[in-house]
DNA sequence: TTAGGGTTAG
């Protein structure tokens, strides 16, 4: 691979509101990274070696050594999310700890494992905690009717926790209209909603129905002899802040005191970033001035939306305007306020920039946190610095920033996309080793840069190792595989795949038509491809064509279609190239 | 239970 093109040496100078500020940026192409963060750069003592679990001191504990370590034991494979292993000293333990099987019940549930995190459930007794590890298991696993059933069954309804949990859950699925169902079960069991239950179906209720129907709801809630109190409030201005009514926002704002209700900074932070959203920098200006005088006095969260805000619109000047505000106003700045600037420096390709911002940040006593080095590595990574960012990931650990799966994931796929897919494999097995779990973004980009290189059955073994994991491959995955196949000219092994997709119950995305069409296309299969493409038809979506990929008699073969009413668009070939005048 | 980082795969 040829070495990447430096960074531009000759960067433009520093906007006037940095003079001074980036002054030592180094003229290496990368200045050395920050110093260590000091409370965390003393190793930590090793309290254990690979394989001597069992051996673990026991001296705090005063329970028998045999159940302490095999508490000890069962936390630890929790931890680790060795579940097969965690389930098996569950079924051997007298009684597990309760706090240890709510771990393993969510982290099971995690992994749509529902029925065996109910046997974890009963090998624990009852207790409020596992309880609403499984409510919330079953919701995050997306059975809300089987948490219903179980909650119906258990009659645990009259824990309101746990009720809010369930509640909490349908919400969260976009299933308002049950949780509302939930809060019409609690009221007749006179099991009392408390203010956190309606909260929280008042920002679902915003979310889905808009803030009128939450208006009602807030009614109600009075009604019911539940008072809301600055936090439902604050749910409601965020609602009518959605729907873009930022003015009518700032009325209610007004009104809350005849409510008996104070506005909080953080009722003014919704409305500002309202502003925000709507480009309306004046006006939020405006509204900060007015904050300190309504008691409400801006925090650093007033001034890290704002900077975000300002970064995501490309002005990066007035962010760091307000960065240098922040001390002024008596708050300090965290990596929150640092992270978007830093961000945009590498959106713009300054590198150098980016790295020397880093050494402000940390001269300033903020150290950068796992964000900060998230960011850098992608935009090493993106500009082709994948050694680089290598070596910043192995110098995580000692700058008291432990990297985490993204990092890694990051740094897989860089080396994959730069060839250098055996160092990604070897660090796919650091990770391992260090006890990060690989995700299905891990599998899928290992599987995506072992196609590019034609590696296909490896691909498939990393397919297998998904599912072997109780991962449900996804549209991702499946898609990196079907190009692979497509591109090794083995379509019928790309159709295979496709159903099996279809029939695992995974959804096609455009991008897999897409790469399936051109496939077939390629072998001349116009029959099947348009097949597919009519398939695509019915769906009614847009789909753009690779030209590039397509041979002149496949397009010809569908141009009608693009003229159909609510069809697919197939966008047609660039002017003046030799499909578009063998076509015209 | 409310506000803040548009960190990772296609």
């Amino acid at each position: 691979m040829a070495a990447p093109a430096p960074a531009p040496t000759a960067s433009p100078p520093p906007p006037p509101a940095m003079s001074g500020l980036l002054s030592f940026a180094s003229s290496r192409p990368y200045p050395p990274l920050p110093a260590p963060r000091p409370a965390a750069a003393a190793p930590r003592p090793r309290l254990r070696i690979a394989g001597s679990a069992a051996a673990a001191p026991n001296a705090v504990s005063h329970r028998a050594s045999s159940s302490f370590s095999s508490g000890d034991r069962l936390r630890s494979l929790v931890r680790r999310g060795e579940l097969d292993e965690a389930l098996r000293l569950v079924g051997s333990a007298r009684r597990p700890d309760a706090g240890t099987c709510a771990a393993l019940i969510k982290k099971l549930s995690a992994s749509g494992r529902t029925a065996e995190a109910r046997r974890v459930l009963a090998a624990c007794g009852p207790d409020v905690m596992a309880y609403n590890a499984m409510m919330a298991g079953y919701c995050g696993a997306g059975q809300v009717d089987a948490a219903r059933r179980w909650c119906a069954e258990r009659a645990v309804e009259r824990d309101a926790y746990t009720c809010d949990t369930l509640i909490r859950g349908l919400c969260g699925r976009g299933r308002t209209a049950n949780a509302l169902a939930v809060l019409d079960e609690m009221l007749r069991r006179r099991c009392v909603p408390d203010v956190v239950t309606y909260t929280i179906l008042l920002e679902a209720t915003c979310k889905r129905s808009g803030y009128k129907q939450a208006m009602k709801l807030l009614d109600e809630m009075r009604d019911k002899g539940c008072t809301p109190d600055i936090v439902t409030y604050n749910v409601v201005v965020n609602g009518i802040c959605q729907e873009g009514r930022v003015d009518d926002a700032i009325e209610f704002l007004k009104n809350l005191p005849s409510y008996g209700c104070e506005p909080n900074t953080v009722s003014y932070n919704i409305v500002l970033k309202g502003l925000c959203t709507a480009e309306r920098w004046e006006d939020a200006e405006e509204l900060m001035g007015e904050m300190g005088q309504k008691g409400c006095p801006p925090n650093v969260v007033t001034f890290n939306m704002l900077i975000s805000f300002l970064c995501r619109k490309g002005l990066v000047e007035p962010a760091l305007e307000v960065l240098e505000q922040i001390p002024k106003y008596g708050c300090s700045p965290n990596s929150l306020s640092y992270n978007p600037l830093l961000h945009a420096f590498c959106k713009q390709k300054k590198m150098d920039k980016a790295m020397a911002f880093l050494d402000l940040m940390v001269s300033r006593g903020c150290y950068p946190d796992i964000v900060s080095y998230n960011t850098l590595l992608t935009a090493l990574c993106r500009s082709g610095e994948v050694d680089v960012a290598v070596e910043l990931l192995h110098q995580l650990k000692d700058k008291g920033c432990a990297p985490v799966l993204i990092s890694y994931n990051t740094v897989i796929d860089g080396l994959t996309k730069a060839g250098k897919t055996k160092e990604a494999l070897e660090l796919l097995n650091e990770m391992v080793s260090k006890g990060l779990q690989p995700d299905i973004i891990t599998y899928s980009t290992i599987a995506a840069g072992l196609c590019r290189e034609d590696r296909i059955e490896d691909a498939i073994r990393a397919f297998g190792k998904v599912q072997d994991m109780g991962i449900r491959p996804n549209t991702v995955l499946y898609n990196a595989i079907i190009l692979g196949l497509c591109k090794r000219r083995e379509t019928h092994s790309a159709i295979d795949l496709f159903a099996y997709m279809i029939g695992n119950g995974c959804m096609p995305n455009e991008s897999t038509y897409t790469i399936l069409i051109e496939g077939l296309a390629y072998e001349g299969l116009i029959k099947e491809a348009r097949d597919l493409l009519d398939e695509l038809c019915s769906r009614g979506e847009e789909i753009l064509l690779d030209v590039h990929l397509i041979d002149v008699a496949f397009l010809t073969t569908f141009l009608p279609c693009s003229n159909a009413n609510g069809g697919p668009f197939l966008r047609l070939p660039p002017e003046g190239s030799p499909v578009y005048d063998a076509l015209l």
